[in-house]
DNA sequence: TTGTAATGTCAACACTTGTTCACTTTAAGG
DNA sequence: CCTTAAAGTGAACAAGTGTTGACATTACAA
Protein backbone atom coordinates (compact mmCIF):
# COMPACT_ATOMS: atom_id res chain seq x y z
CA UNK A 1 0.00 0.00 0.00
CA UNK A 2 1.09 3.72 0.41
CA UNK A 3 3.58 5.13 -1.42
CA UNK A 4 6.74 3.56 0.12
CA UNK A 5 9.84 4.20 -1.41
CA UNK A 6 9.96 1.89 -4.42
CA UNK A 7 13.81 1.63 -4.94
CA UNK A 8 15.91 1.12 -1.48
CA UNK A 9 18.79 -0.80 -2.08
CA UNK A 10 20.57 0.78 0.57
CA UNK A 11 23.82 -1.14 1.32
CA UNK A 12 24.44 -4.30 -0.30
CA UNK A 13 24.89 -5.69 3.12
CA UNK A 14 29.07 -6.93 1.92
CA UNK A 15 29.43 -8.47 5.53
CA UNK A 16 29.39 -6.11 8.39
CA UNK A 17 31.78 -5.94 11.52
CA UNK A 18 31.02 -7.36 14.24
CA UNK A 19 27.43 -6.56 15.81
CA UNK A 20 27.05 -3.78 13.13
CA UNK A 21 24.52 -5.43 12.12
CA UNK A 22 22.12 -5.53 14.90
CA UNK A 23 22.60 -1.95 15.68
CA UNK A 24 21.85 -1.35 11.96
CA UNK A 25 18.42 -2.88 12.85
CA UNK A 26 17.63 -0.82 15.22
CA UNK A 27 18.68 2.03 13.80
CA UNK A 28 16.53 1.46 10.81
CA UNK A 29 13.77 0.57 12.85
CA UNK A 30 14.12 4.47 14.49
CA UNK A 31 13.44 5.40 11.02
CA UNK A 32 10.78 3.80 9.84
CA UNK A 33 8.84 3.97 13.22
CA UNK A 34 9.67 8.10 12.47
CA UNK A 35 7.66 7.69 9.20
CA UNK A 36 4.16 6.83 10.15
CA UNK A 37 4.58 3.43 11.21
CA UNK A 38 4.30 1.83 14.52
CA UNK A 39 6.03 -1.14 15.99
CA UNK A 40 3.21 -3.46 15.49
CA UNK A 41 2.53 -2.45 11.86
CA UNK A 42 6.02 -3.25 11.36
CA UNK A 43 6.80 -6.04 9.62
CA UNK A 44 9.95 -7.86 10.23
CA UNK A 45 10.49 -7.89 5.96
CA UNK A 46 10.93 -3.98 5.87
CA UNK A 47 12.95 -4.17 8.45
CA UNK A 48 15.36 -6.61 7.25
CA UNK A 49 14.51 -5.18 4.14
CA UNK A 50 15.73 -1.39 4.50
CA UNK A 51 19.25 -2.82 6.71
CA UNK A 52 19.51 -4.85 2.96
CA UNK A 53 20.02 -8.34 4.89
CA UNK A 54 17.79 -11.20 3.83
CA UNK A 55 14.84 -11.71 5.84
CA UNK A 56 15.93 -15.12 7.78
CA UNK A 57 19.00 -13.45 9.27
CA UNK A 58 17.17 -11.37 11.72
CA UNK A 59 16.68 -14.26 13.84
CA UNK A 60 20.53 -14.30 14.40
CA UNK A 61 20.20 -11.40 16.45
CA UNK A 62 17.04 -11.28 17.94
CA UNK A 63 15.00 -14.75 19.12
CA UNK A 64 11.62 -13.22 18.48
CA UNK A 65 10.08 -9.63 17.76
CA UNK A 66 9.40 -8.76 21.37
CA UNK A 67 12.99 -9.14 22.57
CA UNK A 68 13.66 -6.43 19.40
CA UNK A 69 11.09 -4.07 20.92
CA UNK A 70 12.79 -4.44 24.28
CA UNK A 71 15.96 -3.77 22.53
CA UNK A 72 14.48 -0.40 21.20
CA UNK A 73 13.13 0.61 24.63
CA UNK A 74 16.80 0.56 26.06
CA UNK A 75 18.17 1.76 23.26
CA UNK A 76 15.82 5.04 23.06
CA UNK A 77 16.30 5.68 26.61
CA UNK A 78 20.00 5.68 27.05
CA UNK A 79 20.34 8.94 26.10
CA UNK A 80 17.55 10.31 28.31
CA UNK A 81 19.63 8.24 31.20
CA UNK A 82 22.60 10.41 30.52
CA UNK A 83 20.84 13.93 31.05
CA UNK A 84 19.75 13.01 34.23
CA UNK A 85 23.34 11.92 35.54
CA UNK A 86 24.40 14.96 34.11
CA UNK A 87 21.81 16.88 35.84
CA UNK A 88 22.78 14.88 39.19
CA UNK A 89 26.16 15.77 38.96
CA UNK A 90 26.39 19.17 38.06
CA UNK A 91 25.44 21.07 40.78
CA UNK A 92 23.25 23.66 39.43
CA UNK A 93 21.62 26.32 41.65
CA UNK A 94 18.82 25.72 42.94
CA UNK A 95 16.69 28.76 41.34
CA UNK A 96 17.93 27.98 37.87
CA UNK A 97 17.00 24.43 38.36
CA UNK A 98 14.05 24.63 36.46
CA UNK A 99 15.61 26.63 33.88
CA UNK A 100 18.73 24.16 33.17
CA UNK A 101 15.99 21.04 32.99
CA UNK A 102 13.62 22.63 30.56
CA UNK A 103 16.78 23.69 28.54
CA UNK A 104 18.47 19.87 28.80
CA UNK A 105 15.33 18.16 28.81
CA UNK A 106 14.51 20.33 25.23
CA UNK A 107 18.34 20.04 23.62
CA UNK A 108 18.01 15.85 24.45
CA UNK A 109 14.94 15.49 22.73
CA UNK A 110 15.89 17.83 19.69
CA UNK A 111 19.49 15.65 19.88
CA UNK A 112 17.22 12.32 19.26
CA UNK A 113 14.56 12.67 17.68
CA UNK A 114 13.67 9.56 16.22
CA UNK A 115 14.20 8.18 19.81
CA UNK A 116 12.04 9.94 21.40
CA UNK A 117 9.48 10.06 18.44
CA UNK A 118 9.55 5.87 19.40
CA UNK A 119 8.81 6.30 22.82
CA UNK A 120 5.84 9.11 22.46
CA UNK A 121 4.22 6.60 20.30
CA UNK A 122 4.70 3.45 21.84
CA UNK A 123 4.06 4.74 25.20
CA UNK A 124 0.35 3.84 25.12
CA UNK A 125 0.68 1.75 22.09
CA UNK A 126 -0.51 -1.57 20.73
CA UNK A 127 2.54 -3.69 21.58
CA UNK A 128 2.42 -4.17 25.57
CA UNK A 129 5.55 -5.47 25.66
CA UNK A 130 7.10 -2.38 24.94
CA UNK A 131 4.37 -0.27 26.53
CA UNK A 132 5.69 -1.85 29.77
CA UNK A 133 8.88 -1.76 29.07
CA UNK A 134 8.49 2.38 28.79
CA UNK A 135 6.04 3.03 31.88
CA UNK A 136 9.30 1.09 33.94
CA UNK A 137 12.18 3.35 32.26
CA UNK A 138 9.90 6.29 33.12
CA UNK A 139 9.35 5.06 36.92
CA UNK A 140 12.91 5.22 37.15
CA UNK A 141 13.37 8.35 35.88
CA UNK A 142 10.65 10.06 38.13
CA UNK A 143 12.45 8.22 41.10
CA UNK A 144 15.49 10.04 40.49
CA UNK A 145 13.96 13.13 39.90
CA UNK A 146 11.65 12.88 42.89
CA UNK A 147 14.70 12.30 44.77
CA UNK A 148 16.88 15.62 43.03
CA UNK A 149 13.96 17.42 44.36
CA UNK A 150 13.68 16.33 47.68
CA UNK A 151 17.29 17.97 48.14
CA UNK A 152 16.10 21.61 47.44
CA UNK A 153 15.06 23.94 49.89
CA UNK A 154 11.66 24.27 49.20
CA UNK A 155 10.22 20.40 49.08
CA UNK A 156 11.99 20.45 52.38
CA UNK A 157 9.34 18.48 54.63
CA UNK A 158 7.77 17.20 51.71
CA UNK A 159 6.61 13.41 51.85
CA UNK A 160 8.08 11.17 49.25
CA UNK A 161 4.60 10.96 48.02
CA UNK A 162 4.23 14.25 47.22
CA UNK A 163 8.01 14.59 46.02
CA UNK A 164 7.20 11.66 43.58
CA UNK A 165 3.75 13.69 42.56
CA UNK A 166 5.72 16.75 41.77
CA UNK A 167 8.35 14.59 39.89
CA UNK A 168 5.73 12.95 37.89
CA UNK A 169 3.53 16.60 36.85
CA UNK A 170 7.03 17.71 35.98
CA UNK A 171 7.84 14.87 33.70
CA UNK A 172 4.76 14.87 31.95
CA UNK A 173 4.66 18.54 30.89
CA UNK A 174 8.00 17.91 29.92
CA UNK A 175 7.25 14.85 28.22
CA UNK A 176 4.18 16.49 26.51
CA UNK A 177 5.97 19.62 25.28
CA UNK A 178 8.78 17.62 23.94
CA UNK A 179 6.27 15.44 21.94
CA UNK A 180 4.73 18.34 20.25
CA UNK A 181 8.09 19.65 19.60
CA UNK A 182 8.70 16.70 17.16
CA UNK A 183 5.60 16.36 15.89
CA UNK A 184 5.01 19.68 14.47
CA UNK A 185 7.89 21.67 14.75
CA UNK A 186 10.92 19.48 13.09
CA UNK A 187 10.94 21.57 10.89
CA UNK A 188 9.46 24.96 11.94
CA UNK A 189 12.10 27.39 14.10
CA UNK A 190 9.72 30.00 14.85
CA UNK A 191 7.08 26.97 16.21
CA UNK A 192 9.28 25.41 17.91
CA UNK A 193 10.65 28.89 19.88
CA UNK A 194 7.25 28.88 21.16
CA UNK A 195 6.65 25.62 22.08
CA UNK A 196 10.00 25.92 24.15
CA UNK A 197 8.57 29.47 25.74
CA UNK A 198 5.69 27.58 26.52
CA UNK A 199 7.57 24.72 28.23
CA UNK A 200 9.51 27.43 30.40
CA UNK A 201 6.17 28.95 31.53
CA UNK A 202 4.57 26.16 32.58
CA UNK A 203 7.20 25.00 34.28
CA UNK A 204 8.18 28.01 36.40
CA UNK A 205 4.18 28.01 37.04
CA UNK A 206 4.49 24.83 38.56
CA UNK A 207 7.39 26.03 40.42
CA UNK A 208 5.69 28.91 41.92
CA UNK A 209 2.62 26.60 43.13
CA UNK A 210 5.75 24.85 45.28
CA UNK A 211 6.67 27.54 47.28
CA UNK A 212 2.98 27.96 48.22
CA UNK A 213 2.12 24.45 48.88
CA UNK A 214 3.19 24.08 52.69
CA UNK A 215 1.32 27.10 53.94
CA UNK A 216 -1.85 25.28 51.93
CA UNK A 217 -1.20 22.16 53.79
CA UNK B 1 1.18 -14.58 15.60
CA UNK B 2 -0.67 -13.58 18.80
CA UNK B 3 -2.85 -16.23 20.37
CA UNK B 4 -5.52 -14.32 19.87
CA UNK B 5 -9.26 -15.99 19.81
CA UNK B 6 -9.38 -18.73 17.70
CA UNK B 7 -13.36 -18.78 17.13
CA UNK B 8 -15.18 -15.65 16.76
CA UNK B 9 -18.95 -15.64 15.00
CA UNK B 10 -19.98 -13.16 16.58
CA UNK B 11 -23.16 -12.58 14.45
CA UNK B 12 -24.03 -14.16 11.63
CA UNK B 13 -25.11 -10.97 9.81
CA UNK B 14 -28.88 -11.36 9.48
CA UNK B 15 -29.14 -7.80 7.90
CA UNK B 16 -28.72 -5.01 10.41
CA UNK B 17 -30.78 -2.05 10.85
CA UNK B 18 -29.94 1.12 8.15
CA UNK B 19 -26.82 2.47 9.42
CA UNK B 20 -26.13 -0.26 12.34
CA UNK B 21 -23.04 -2.07 10.59
CA UNK B 22 -21.32 1.06 10.08
CA UNK B 23 -21.75 1.83 14.08
CA UNK B 24 -20.59 -1.72 14.26
CA UNK B 25 -17.57 -1.79 12.44
CA UNK B 26 -16.55 1.71 14.48
CA UNK B 27 -17.32 -0.39 17.86
CA UNK B 28 -15.37 -3.57 16.51
CA UNK B 29 -12.17 -1.16 16.00
CA UNK B 30 -12.10 0.05 19.62
CA UNK B 31 -12.30 -3.32 20.84
CA UNK B 32 -9.77 -4.97 18.74
CA UNK B 33 -7.75 -1.73 19.21
CA UNK B 34 -8.19 -1.93 23.05
CA UNK B 35 -6.51 -5.29 22.66
CA UNK B 36 -2.77 -4.63 21.90
CA UNK B 37 -3.58 -3.42 18.69
CA UNK B 38 -2.60 0.12 17.15
CA UNK B 39 -4.69 1.62 13.94
CA UNK B 40 -2.10 0.80 11.57
CA UNK B 41 -1.15 -2.92 12.93
CA UNK B 42 -5.38 -3.37 12.45
CA UNK B 43 -6.33 -4.90 8.97
CA UNK B 44 -9.64 -4.36 7.31
CA UNK B 45 -10.21 -8.56 6.89
CA UNK B 46 -9.97 -8.71 11.04
CA UNK B 47 -12.21 -5.55 11.24
CA UNK B 48 -14.90 -7.30 9.27
CA UNK B 49 -14.47 -10.61 10.57
CA UNK B 50 -14.87 -9.49 14.16
CA UNK B 51 -17.78 -7.82 12.68
CA UNK B 52 -19.73 -10.69 11.03
CA UNK B 53 -19.39 -9.35 6.99
CA UNK B 54 -17.31 -10.28 4.03
CA UNK B 55 -14.32 -7.82 3.89
CA UNK B 56 -15.53 -6.08 0.31
CA UNK B 57 -18.52 -5.11 2.44
CA UNK B 58 -16.55 -2.95 4.40
CA UNK B 59 -15.48 -0.07 1.10
CA UNK B 60 -19.89 0.45 1.54
CA UNK B 61 -18.99 2.01 4.66
CA UNK B 62 -15.46 3.79 3.67
CA UNK B 63 -14.08 4.51 0.89
CA UNK B 64 -10.57 4.47 2.05
CA UNK B 65 -9.23 3.09 5.87
CA UNK B 66 -8.09 6.71 6.38
CA UNK B 67 -11.96 7.63 6.34
CA UNK B 68 -12.27 5.34 9.09
CA UNK B 69 -10.31 6.48 11.03
CA UNK B 70 -11.11 9.70 10.85
CA UNK B 71 -14.58 9.00 11.99
CA UNK B 72 -13.04 6.43 15.02
CA UNK B 73 -11.45 10.16 16.12
CA UNK B 74 -14.74 11.93 15.90
CA UNK B 75 -16.62 9.07 18.18
CA UNK B 76 -14.01 8.88 20.06
CA UNK B 77 -14.39 13.02 21.03
CA UNK B 78 -17.61 13.33 20.97
CA UNK B 79 -17.70 12.06 24.83
CA UNK B 80 -15.08 14.51 25.60
CA UNK B 81 -16.72 17.45 23.73
CA UNK B 82 -19.99 16.63 26.09
CA UNK B 83 -17.94 17.03 29.70
CA UNK B 84 -16.29 20.42 28.14
CA UNK B 85 -20.23 21.39 27.07
CA UNK B 86 -21.62 20.18 30.56
CA UNK B 87 -18.87 22.26 32.57
CA UNK B 88 -19.55 25.54 30.26
CA UNK B 89 -23.45 25.35 31.31
CA UNK B 90 -22.61 24.34 34.69
CA UNK B 91 -21.64 27.55 36.70
CA UNK B 92 -18.86 26.29 39.44
CA UNK B 93 -18.33 28.30 41.88
CA UNK B 94 -14.93 29.48 41.18
CA UNK B 95 -12.74 27.98 43.81
CA UNK B 96 -14.38 24.20 42.76
CA UNK B 97 -13.48 24.36 39.44
CA UNK B 98 -10.55 22.16 39.20
CA UNK B 99 -11.75 19.91 41.44
CA UNK B 100 -15.14 19.89 39.22
CA UNK B 101 -12.52 20.06 35.91
CA UNK B 102 -10.42 16.95 37.52
CA UNK B 103 -12.99 14.76 38.55
CA UNK B 104 -15.60 15.30 35.25
CA UNK B 105 -12.47 13.98 33.40
CA UNK B 106 -11.75 11.30 35.33
CA UNK B 107 -15.38 10.35 34.97
CA UNK B 108 -15.27 10.60 31.24
CA UNK B 109 -12.38 8.89 30.96
CA UNK B 110 -13.22 5.71 32.78
CA UNK B 111 -17.01 5.78 30.99
CA UNK B 112 -15.18 5.89 27.98
CA UNK B 113 -12.46 3.85 28.36
CA UNK B 114 -12.19 2.35 24.97
CA UNK B 115 -12.50 5.07 23.28
CA UNK B 116 -9.86 7.50 25.67
CA UNK B 117 -7.64 4.56 25.07
CA UNK B 118 -8.07 4.83 21.58
CA UNK B 119 -6.78 8.75 21.48
CA UNK B 120 -3.93 7.78 24.05
CA UNK B 121 -2.68 5.39 21.94
CA UNK B 122 -2.94 7.12 18.07
CA UNK B 123 -2.21 10.85 19.73
CA UNK B 124 1.50 9.78 18.54
CA UNK B 125 0.65 6.96 16.78
CA UNK B 126 1.75 6.09 13.65
CA UNK B 127 -0.88 7.28 11.24
CA UNK B 128 -0.78 10.76 10.50
CA UNK B 129 -4.09 11.55 9.52
CA UNK B 130 -5.03 10.12 12.43
CA UNK B 131 -2.69 12.12 14.70
CA UNK B 132 -3.28 15.20 12.82
CA UNK B 133 -7.22 15.17 13.37
CA UNK B 134 -6.40 14.23 17.15
CA UNK B 135 -4.35 17.09 17.59
CA UNK B 136 -6.88 19.35 15.62
CA UNK B 137 -9.91 17.95 18.49
CA UNK B 138 -7.42 18.57 21.55
CA UNK B 139 -6.90 22.41 19.86
CA UNK B 140 -10.33 23.12 20.03
CA UNK B 141 -10.68 21.83 23.54
CA UNK B 142 -7.78 24.18 24.27
CA UNK B 143 -9.32 26.81 23.38
CA UNK B 144 -12.26 26.16 25.11
CA UNK B 145 -10.56 25.57 28.31
CA UNK B 146 -8.51 28.84 28.23
CA UNK B 147 -11.80 30.79 27.51
CA UNK B 148 -13.60 29.60 30.23
CA UNK B 149 -10.59 30.03 32.39
CA UNK B 150 -10.28 33.64 31.59
CA UNK B 151 -13.40 34.36 32.95
CA UNK B 152 -12.19 33.71 36.61
CA UNK B 153 -11.23 36.37 38.97
CA UNK B 154 -7.83 34.91 39.30
CA UNK B 155 -6.63 34.82 35.75
CA UNK B 156 -7.99 38.39 34.91
CA UNK B 157 -5.38 40.25 32.85
CA UNK B 158 -4.20 37.19 31.82
CA UNK B 159 -2.92 36.85 28.15
CA UNK B 160 -4.68 35.07 25.69
CA UNK B 161 -1.34 33.40 24.89
CA UNK B 162 -0.58 32.83 28.60
CA UNK B 163 -4.33 31.25 28.90
CA UNK B 164 -3.56 29.05 26.69
CA UNK B 165 -0.77 27.94 28.10
CA UNK B 166 -2.36 27.13 31.48
CA UNK B 167 -5.42 25.27 29.23
CA UNK B 168 -2.97 23.32 27.80
CA UNK B 169 -1.06 22.82 31.50
CA UNK B 170 -4.53 21.48 33.41
CA UNK B 171 -5.63 19.18 29.79
CA UNK B 172 -1.79 17.62 29.35
CA UNK B 173 -1.90 16.90 33.38
CA UNK B 174 -5.44 15.14 33.31
CA UNK B 175 -4.68 13.52 29.89
CA UNK B 176 -1.99 11.64 31.20
CA UNK B 177 -3.25 10.70 34.37
CA UNK B 178 -6.17 9.17 32.44
CA UNK B 179 -4.02 7.40 30.19
CA UNK B 180 -2.35 6.01 33.42
CA UNK B 181 -5.88 4.98 34.79
CA UNK B 182 -6.63 3.14 31.80
CA UNK B 183 -3.10 1.41 31.25
CA UNK B 184 -2.71 0.07 34.78
CA UNK B 185 -5.44 0.48 36.73
CA UNK B 186 -8.25 -0.95 34.80
CA UNK B 187 -9.12 -3.73 37.19
CA UNK B 188 -7.51 -2.34 40.26
CA UNK B 189 -9.76 0.12 42.38
CA UNK B 190 -6.54 1.02 44.71
CA UNK B 191 -4.73 2.08 42.43
CA UNK B 192 -7.05 3.91 40.54
CA UNK B 193 -8.11 6.02 43.87
CA UNK B 194 -3.91 6.68 44.15
CA UNK B 195 -4.21 8.01 40.64
CA UNK B 196 -7.29 10.12 41.00
CA UNK B 197 -5.93 11.52 44.28
CA UNK B 198 -2.84 12.48 42.90
CA UNK B 199 -4.29 14.31 39.86
CA UNK B 200 -6.31 16.39 42.57
CA UNK B 201 -2.76 17.15 43.88
CA UNK B 202 -1.67 18.35 40.74
CA UNK B 203 -4.37 20.17 39.81
CA UNK B 204 -4.46 21.96 42.79
CA UNK B 205 -0.39 22.80 42.65
CA UNK B 206 -0.84 24.02 39.40
CA UNK B 207 -3.91 26.40 40.84
CA UNK B 208 -1.94 27.81 43.20
CA UNK B 209 0.98 28.64 40.87
CA UNK B 210 -1.86 30.22 39.11
CA UNK B 211 -2.29 32.57 42.06
CA UNK B 212 1.06 34.18 42.58
CA UNK B 213 1.65 34.39 38.76
CA UNK B 214 1.06 38.03 38.48
CA UNK B 215 3.62 39.37 41.34
CA UNK B 216 5.58 37.23 39.51
CA UNK B 217 5.78 38.93 36.28
C1' DT C 1 -46.65 -3.34 -4.17
C1' DT C 2 -43.11 -1.96 -6.69
C1' DG C 3 -38.59 0.24 -7.90
C1' DT C 4 -34.35 1.61 -6.44
C1' DA C 5 -30.59 2.59 -3.66
C1' DA C 6 -28.13 0.57 0.10
C1' DT C 7 -25.80 -3.62 1.83
C1' DG C 8 -23.87 -7.80 1.53
C1' DT C 9 -21.72 -11.99 -1.10
C1' DC C 10 -18.44 -14.71 -3.85
C1' DA C 11 -14.41 -15.60 -6.54
C1' DA C 12 -10.26 -14.17 -7.81
C1' DC C 13 -6.05 -11.20 -8.29
C1' DA C 14 -1.30 -10.44 -7.09
C1' DC C 15 1.28 -9.62 -3.00
C1' DT C 16 3.26 -9.66 1.61
C1' DT C 17 3.81 -11.86 5.83
C1' DG C 18 6.53 -15.10 9.68
C1' DT C 19 9.23 -19.10 10.17
C1' DT C 20 11.54 -23.72 8.95
C1' DC C 21 15.59 -25.90 7.28
C1' DA C 22 19.89 -27.06 5.27
C1' DC C 23 23.70 -24.68 3.43
C1' DT C 24 27.59 -21.33 2.62
C1' DT C 25 30.45 -17.66 3.84
C1' DT C 26 33.06 -14.96 6.84
C1' DA C 27 35.49 -13.00 11.06
C1' DA C 28 38.60 -13.50 14.38
C1' DG C 29 40.99 -15.97 18.35
C1' DG C 30 44.07 -19.91 19.30
C1' DC D 1 47.27 -20.86 9.40
C1' DC D 2 43.39 -23.29 10.90
C1' DT D 3 39.28 -23.95 13.33
C1' DT D 4 35.06 -22.75 15.00
C1' DA D 5 31.25 -19.98 16.09
C1' DA D 6 28.75 -16.14 14.21
C1' DA D 7 26.36 -14.10 10.36
C1' DG D 8 24.23 -14.33 5.99
C1' DT D 9 21.78 -17.08 2.06
C1' DG D 10 17.96 -19.20 -0.71
C1' DA D 11 14.02 -22.06 -1.35
C1' DA D 12 9.85 -23.22 0.36
C1' DC D 13 5.56 -23.32 3.36
C1' DA D 14 0.96 -21.99 4.69
C1' DA D 15 -1.49 -18.17 5.71
C1' DG D 16 -2.86 -13.41 5.63
C1' DT D 17 -3.34 -9.02 3.09
C1' DG D 18 -6.09 -4.98 0.08
C1' DT D 19 -8.93 -4.36 -3.79
C1' DT D 20 -11.40 -5.48 -8.31
C1' DG D 21 -15.75 -6.62 -10.49
C1' DA D 22 -20.03 -8.80 -11.31
C1' DC D 23 -23.84 -10.47 -8.89
C1' DA D 24 -27.56 -11.18 -5.09
C1' DT D 25 -30.39 -9.61 -1.52
C1' DT D 26 -32.74 -6.60 1.33
C1' DA D 27 -34.88 -2.19 3.26
C1' DC D 28 -37.83 1.27 2.54
C1' DA D 29 -40.02 5.31 0.27
C1' DA D 30 -43.22 6.23 -3.34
Amino acid sequence: MSLTSGSKPKRRSSRRKRGATREALIEAAFELLGDNKSFDGLSLRELTRSVGIVPTAFYRHFPRMEDFGLALVDEAFTAFRQVIAELKADPTPGTQLIRGLTKSMIKAVQAHQLQFRFIAAERYGGDAGVRNAIRQELRLIETEVALELGRMPVASGWSSDDLRMLAILFINTLVAIGEELIDQAAEDPKRAKLLMDMAEKQMRLIALGVKSWDSKR
